[in-house]
DNA sequence: ATAAATGCAAAAAATTTGCAGCCGT
DNA sequence: ACGGCTGCAAATTTTTTGCATTTAT
């Protein structure tokens, strides 16, 4: 894996990569817990923590007050809807790099920045009603 | 106020309604409390949850663990751009909402939804360097 | 061999809760 | 007067830290 050279793979952090890679939506610190209830929570933390770092992991907003993380490496970049009923949620896989409008934005908008001076990331979510709760 | 409605005016909440709308940029609740003392953190988090549900105020995603918030009414929709090194912001102003690049998307991606049936928000934030940390 | 990563247990920080009283409307 | 809001103090939950030990490279 890309961040192999950097990384240790470790038993833990294998772990922690394997249960984010079979999660088909972001999840939170304290579901991750639950479903890896043999690896201490310092490494989770520790370990995620390092992996956003590396760009492996994203952590994202889906409006509750603790953030969500999914992997990122060997996904596609990609965004989500959120229901804000019932917390389900969709991938927008319309959007592949070239064409997420955020990403095209990126260049005029670093052009028109006063304060920065480059861009290498953004997250986009969308938060809606499900059909189910609409 | 629009929400004056459904929420009272009561001396604590105008507080922190004021204190964001003070703020340049959005702020944790730990900043927050500092800035208010003698408000209870208590009603800090009750406030800003009821405020965050009536949108008057916007929780969002910085990067960090924790998330901080701003006021929303009376601004104009814009997003950030968030320097990964120092955490200082600049606000896009450059992204009216009628050519906000993720608004101009939401028509095509709910069509294409097998789940969803409305998107009525969005949050959208950009990650990068600013000239000092670059 | 070495530097990185781990678990543990404890500390610190953040968030939530129940309840009695206060304050806008 | 009513119902919504508040502060307080305590409980709970989440996150961080130091340190001794283990483990991948």
């Amino acid at each position: 894996m890309i961040w192999m050279a950097e990384l240790k793979a470790t038993g833990p952090r294998m772990a922690i990569v394997k249960a984010l890679y079979k999660e088909k939506y972001p999840i939170s610190i304290a579901a991750l817990q639950k479903k890896l209830p043999d690896i201490s929570n310092t490494s989770i933390y520790r370990t995620l923590e390092s992996l956003v770092e590396h760009d492996s992991v994203r952590r994202l907003n889906t409006g509750a007050i603790h953030p969500s993380y999914e992997i990122s490496f060997g996904r596609r970049h990609h965004h989500h809807i959120i229901c804000t009923e019932c917390g389900d949620m969709e991938d927008i896989e319309s959007v592949p790099v070239k064409n997420c409008p955020a990403q095209r934005a990126k260049d005029r908008i670093i052009d028109e920045s006063k304060k920065f001076k480059i861009i290498y990331s953004h997250s986009l979510e969308f938060f809606g009603l499900c059909k189910k709760c609409a």
